[in-house]
RNA sequence: GUCCCCAUCGUCUAGUGGCCUAGGACACCACCCUUUCACGGUGGAUACAGGGGUUCAAAUCCCCUUGGGGACGCCA
């Protein structure tokens, strides 16, 4: 669709609309991130709904969690609950469907009077045989109208003195309905592929499927894109649309979101939430155009892609149709680009939670100088923020230790005429800092002090300075530690050859 | 069981009948850079699930088989 042909149209506008029962996983963020996206092409607007119908499951917290992560990732909605006091912002609202429970009523009885619905009295024992005499009979497990529907008079009757009734929808045609699906193309769908549905619970709540319709339909959402699990729901809806006659959105259903072993990633398979991302260092730039690129290609070919531009080039004719495995190791890399692509005062800024997490003493950083040093040095070793806790590590005078592949080096002969050398000559130093000039004046005048060279020179040095043979370079590292802290680290290297 | 969806390198994917001896990215391997480890650079190996059609021509269209996934809830 161009941008030309949309103007003249409606506005577009998406929803995201989660249950709230624990943390944003990565197949709702991708879900939500798309919505985004498309209304931001084309110009429309996104909505955030709360779907907390569900009473046993959904709680407050929770949608709270999911709005931090969603405001983590950077997806910001239109209408629906402000970010920071939850209150509705919007013409539409209310924007949680527990707060629009008359709305829904009112549709039911709506149905009811149309006799498109009826109430059904039965029991789920009494539900539960008939579903499992039909799969015993070779039949799809639907439930269809009871052998008498109580006419209305009656129910309400029934109703009045305590029984408990569900609203149900008739399906009474027998046709093929045609879905035309934004990322599958033609869908055919039976109307016998569906029972009678619940509408409204026996409770008074109504269920997923009833609010959806009327939700999207009120809210005039013109384009819906959500998970593939959704796309048998989506006859039910177009039934119900049908009864209402509302003008139904345009669907696009998504493919999964795969674990390693090809399964619907679940938390069996390690961080699955936005939240474990966040907490394991990820940055939500990576993790945002990672889930972009799982079921979605730009045209361009690009992996690394900006948020103006992933809106620029977002439309749905580039969704691909099958399921997608979740790829550590790719995120893993995107994760260390965008890393390192950041600005050292702003990678900082992320890195000190981290820092503080693993209980570093770093009284140099203080020094906007000295963070810029080590950035250069470390942030090309480091896939993810946290990776930061073990870099830093050797800079922090209260846990520097000899770590055991150091080991082979306190074997080596020249080691401790090398450690005595370079002791002797921190000593010698006026400052406490040393540049790189200076080191390399030091290695050199050790180098002919001891007559130790290459690898016999440089591991003895570099384990005095940071306890361990494998690291950043030596010119870089040294100027990042002060004199004091490299002469007590030498002294505990002659005290263990000693 | 019934219905629905899906199928290109190990993974994410490009591909909409000729530009495909199938392109890119991650991962992997080799080499270069490097007084370590990374970063970076160059190169390499690796895929159209199988079988039938349609067509001058098929990864691309149709059918079947196989494999994977989903739905059949008073969950969403």
């Amino acid at each position: 669709m161009s941008a030309e042909q949309n103007s003249t149209q409606e506005k577009v506008r998406t929803r995201f609309a989660p249950s709230p029962t624990g943390y944003l996983h990565v197949g709702g963020a991708r879900t939500a991130l798309y919505n985004y996206l498309f209304a931001k092409h084309h110009g429309g607007e996104f909505i955030l709904r709360i779907e907390d119908t569900d009473l046993e499951r959904s709680t407050e917290e929770s949608m709270r969690m999911q709005i931090e992560d969603l405001k983590w990732l950077g997806i910001v909605w239109d209408e629906g609950p402000d970010p920071e006091t939850f209150a509705d912002v919007g013409p539409y609202g209310p924007y949680r469907q527990s707060r629009r429970k008359e709305i829904y009523l009112e549709h039911a009885q709506r149905l009811i009077a149309e006799g498109k619905a009826y109430y059904d009295f039965r029991t789920d024992e009494e539900l539960e045989r008939l579903r499992e005499e039909r799969i015993a009979a070779g039949q799809s497990a639907q439930i269809g109208p009871p052998e008498r529907i109580v006419p209305v008079e009656e129910a309400l009757e029934r109703i009045a003195k305590g029984e408990k009734a569900a609203i149900r929808f008739r399906v009474s045609e027998v046709r093929d309905y045609v879905l035309h699906d934004l990322v599958r193309g033609e869908v055919r769908f039976p109307s016998d592929m569906v029972g009678d549905f619940v509408c409204i619970r026996s409770n008074g709540m109504p269920v997923y499927n009833f609010c959806c319709v009327i939700d999207d339909a009120l809210m005039k959402i013109t384009h819906v894109f959500r998970a593939e699990e959704h796309l048998s729901n989506t006859l039910r809806q177009m039934m119900l649309y049908e009864a209402f006659g509302y003008k139904m959105p345009k669907f696009g259903h998504l493919s999964f979101i795969l674990g390693p072993d090809r399964q619907k990633l679940s938390k069996r398979h390690g961080a699955t939430s936005c939240h474990d991302f966040k907490m394991k260092g990820y940055l939500p730039e990576a993790l945002n155009n990672f889930i972009l690129l799982s079921g979605w290609s730009s045209p361009t070919g690009e992996e690394i892609i900006s948020r103006e531009d992933q809106i620029k080039h977002f439309t749905h004719e580039r969704f691909n149709p099958s399921p997608a495995m979740f790829d550590t190791q790719k995120l893993d890399w995107m994760n260390s680009v965008y890393l390192r692509s950041l600005p050292h005062d702003e990678l900082w800024r992320r890195i000190e939670p981290f820092l503080e997490r693993a209980g570093l003493d770093l009284p140099m950083a203080k020094d906007p100088a000295w963070r810029d040093q080590a950035l250069t040095v470390f942030k090309v070793k480091m896939t993810t923020l946290a990776d930061a806790e073990k870099l830093f590590l050797p800079l922090s005078d209260a846990k520097f230790g000899i770590a055991d592949e150091a080991a082979e080096v306190f074997g080596w002969p020249e080691a401790k005429k090398v450690w005595e050398a370079w002791k002797a000559e921190l000593e010698a130093l006026s400052s406490e800092r040393i540049t790189e000039e200076e080191f390399a004046g030091i290695e050199d005048r050790v180098k002919k002090a001891t007559g130790a060279k290459g690898k016999q020179l440089f591991m003895p040095i570099r384990v005095a300075v940071i306890g361990q043979p494998h690291g950043a370079e030596l010119k870089i590292l040294v100027p990042l530690l002060t004199r004091s802290s490299l002469l007590k680290r030498v002294a505990a290297c002659l005290a263990r050859v000693n």
